[in-house]
DNA sequence: GTTAACCGTGCAGAAACGTGCAACTTCGTG
DNA sequence: CACGAAGTTGCACGTTTCTGCACGGTTAAC
């Protein structure tokens, strides 16, 4: 293991879990403490994250700068994005749907982990390109004004060339009665034939999705393997969503 | 073994594991450490690599020549865009090339004008999103590292479904010995596949491509229907490129 | 206030590095 | 064919960098 590249995985397991435990990391890679704390005190100097008893943790959004601090979803869709790239398995395939909260999911992808990143937005695909090395594939069709996603009948009969592990679906809305759905009806119409290629197909839900509903159906509740959404927030709509379909918190 | 086969065995290397551990190599091919260093100190020269104590790594995706941010057109960038917008007539459909002259192009759009925009890049969609009112199609494929262009077979079989009427094709070398040339292969095919489904296809000839010459041939010079050039820059090579294509300034 | 975990510093061995040099190959030229 | 120039390769040497350990100070938790 190369010093330097000791130091991108600080970074990615920073990215991904949100802190550094020195010990912790020092046993998974088989170095010292020593040889950690001695990274993390360069990092610290690098201005890349802050050093804490005990490990690391990213620098406070209040400390970056501002162009970086503009371009941040709110903190719930960040958490909900958290726990989404969890879900993520080494070396699997999966789709990101175009919106904000998969924005988010990109910027915070593993490092090394062996992906490959299918999206139908323009957006996605240049954040998951500048933020980690994994394959990505464009999904190509008329753009729709509503959502900057390609959709239409291109995107359809592409969508019918590719296949997938793990789909992360974004709609406008989740609601126990309405099920999922979402603003344009091409793009509802995109979003199941990609559905309908991948093993499993994960929704998205951030806070204010939860009970809201719009004009076009996505799926039934019935055909998504779970819900991903914010640790922190309690909603009794959310308990009743659970007794149809996995809630993952 | 010769050096420039190695130097290839060593991209080779860093593309499939990520890193280069320079003793490792060394004993792999049986030469010694020196020369594989010297092979990694060239290469990181070229800015193909950057080494690292013990071996090397992938450039960082933030330090990419393609670089959005870092991507602003030169004035004669910009001179050779709008004269290239000029070439677009009301209501016709334009295939975008990647590259800092259409993402150029993208931003001085006319507004109200019926248009469409086809493009293989997901930078210059957003581009043309924010800046105009005009269809887009987006080609999907793989997303090239290298250009930030979608390419790969499942591009080639999304331009079979397109056809336009005027193609704004970037390359890196423009030569009247060597014809349109350009750094990556795969890209080549790709703008080879969509030139053939355009009537026409104009070149954009940034100052800095006139009688450069890169790897492998896009097009013949006798293919293209002109030359978009900088209107003040007068170059020899300019003249006797004239004499087989119509540069246009 | 006590305890255990964590931190910084200094140190020594190991590993990797750069440089200069000599041996060798390759190529073009007389 | 002989010759020399240019480039490549491996080795030796001194230097720099990395790493783990020991020690004493500091911090957090109970």
């Amino acid at each position: 293991m190369l010093s330097a590249q000791r130091k991108d995985h600080l970074l990615g397991i920073l990215h991904q879990d949100g802190r550094i435990i020195a010990k912790q990391v020092a046993v998974d890679l088989g170095v010292s403490e020593d040889s950690i704390r001695r990274d993390l005190r360069e990092l610290a100097d690098a201005g890349e994250l802050v050093r804490v008893y005990g490990g690391a943790l990213p620098i406070p959004p209040a400390d970056r700068p501002v162009d970086e601090r503009s371009s941040l979803a709110t903190e719930s869709k960040e958490r909900v994005a958290r726990r989404a790239v969890e879900l993520i398995p080494p070396g699997s395939t999966v789709v990101l749907d175009a919106g904000t909260t998969t924005l988010a999911m990109a910027r915070m992808l593993p490092h090394g982990a062996d992906l490959t990143v299918i999206t139908p937005s323009p957006a996605v695909a240049l954040a998951v390109a500048e933020h980690t090395e994994a394959r990505i594939v464009i999904i190509g069709g008329e753009l729709s004004r509503f959502s900057m996603v390609a959709g239409g009948p291109l995107a359809t009969e592409a969508v019918q060339h590719l296949s997938a592990d793990l789909f992360f679906l974004g709609v406008t809305g989740i609601d126990p009665v309405h099920g999922l759905t979402t603003g344009d009806l091409g793009d509802a119409a995109t979003k199941r034939a990609i559905a309908a290629r991948c093993t499993q197909t994960l929704v998205l839900g951030s806070e204010e999705k939860i009970g809201a509903t719009s004009r076009y159906p996505v799926l039934d509740l019935e055909r998504v393997a779970g819900i991903v959404v914010d640790p922190l927030v309690t909603d009794p709509v959310l308990d009743e969503l659970a007794a149809r379909v996995p809630v993952l918190r």
